[in-house]
DNA sequence: GGTATATGACTTTTGGGTAAGTTACCACAG
DNA sequence: CTGTGGTAACTTACCCAAAAGTCATATACC
């Protein structure tokens, strides 16, 4: 019997996986792990249910392949930053430059890695184990290297520094998602002039 | 025929009510709306899942209700702190005082209030609606003083600036829920000394 | 003809929600 | 101080929709 829709479309393997992990990726990053749905994400990859199945082995597995994807292309870019030369609040400004730029047309991807609808165990645990501790582990350098010149090398205090400097990271990017006619070019400046200001005028309203 | 667990134990329904609502509210704030089960929530809170829905209607009316809780409190503190006398970054580090106090002992309460699975339609958006805009007029009205002492008017500017306040409480709190033995009182003295040591000595490194 | 790409239709599982009934408490009549 | 009926508190056992996951099969390419 004739199935007008079954067969090769003629799409290898390796492109395909790419269309389904760029819409998976939008889908996780917007509504995050529990609230996606596979069927909807075939859907809108052009495919059916069973080829991303058959491709990802599973909800999950696909969840790690796109964390993988995201974790890999913001952890080398951040990575690339820290080994330049700037260091203290110019390394922070550095580094969301560089993220403002990478993630333009994909702003949804830094949400991918703090789901906390996503599973903490098995297959998705290590790998985003092993995105978020290499991410955290950079900025903990970078926030050591600002304290230290702040005089504060206390671990605790750097671990909270850390902390908030991930989670401001986090609300810019949120707020960049929520405004998508802002360009990066206008983020950067944004944010260096918020910098700059907070730190070399605030002080005489704070005293 | 014997059914020996039916039958009222003796408990009244508004004292119920908040022990399902300490219950809920703590796995909403720790799994988000959407992999929160109201049947473990019902275990936890060691009765069954009808008397769950008999007294808030829906998982949704569940989670409208630790909502409103949560909003209140919180909401309630930071307005009271608002209306002191504090300005620019004292106000910030009194509203995080206020935050560590009050919520020391339910220290997830505050993600309730930023939960992207929760459905943004119907009766929830109204609750999140209303506590969220309360929050985010008063850290809003926070920020635009801080940055008009810095000569930053620009309402883009202020409203980015909201949001990595925000963004900076939430991570705060996060790393607070991930470290149960810091006191709120240390809490306080870390925020402020990273505050203090940030805002005075770090211009040096960045110049 | 063999293999990679692909799907319609199915099964299974999960979890929100409900029907119907059971038991304890309490007010009040006797 | 006892029944006794009404109500509030509570549960078991179920329904059912949605979404995860699978099977058998079809078509195109080489």
């Amino acid at each position: 019997m004739a199935r007008p829709n079954a067969g090769t479309k003629g799409v290898p393997r390796a492109e395909r996986e790419q269309q389904i992990l760029a819409v998976a990726s939008m889908a996780f990053g917007a509504n995050g792990f529990a609230a996606t749905n596979i069927s909807e994400v075939a859907r809108d990859a052009g495919i059916s249910k069973p080829l991303v199945y058959n491709y990802f082995g599973s909800k999950e597995g696909l969840y790690a392949a796109c964390l993988d994807q995201a974790g890999a292309l913001v952890g080398d870019e951040i990575e690339r930053i820290a080994r330049g030369d700037a260091v203290g609040i110019e390394r922070g400004i550095r580094t969301l430059d560089g993220m403002f730029a990478l993630l333009d047309d994909q702003r949804h991807l830094w949400r991918l890695l703090h789901d906390r609808t996503a599973p903490a165990t098995g297959a998705i645990a290590a790998v985003v184990n092993q995105h978020t501790h290499r991410i955290d582990r950079l900025a903990h350098e970078g926030v050591t290297e600002l304290l230290a010149l702040a005089g504060d090398t206390d671990e605790r205090d750097i671990s909270v520094m850390t902390a908030a400097w991930l989670g401001i990271v986090d609300s810019l990017m949120d707020w960049w998602v929520a405004h998508p006619d802002e360009s990066a070019a206008q983020m950067v400046e944004r944010v260096t002039r918020l910098f700059t200001a907070l730190l070399s005028d605030v002080t005489v309203g704070a005293s």
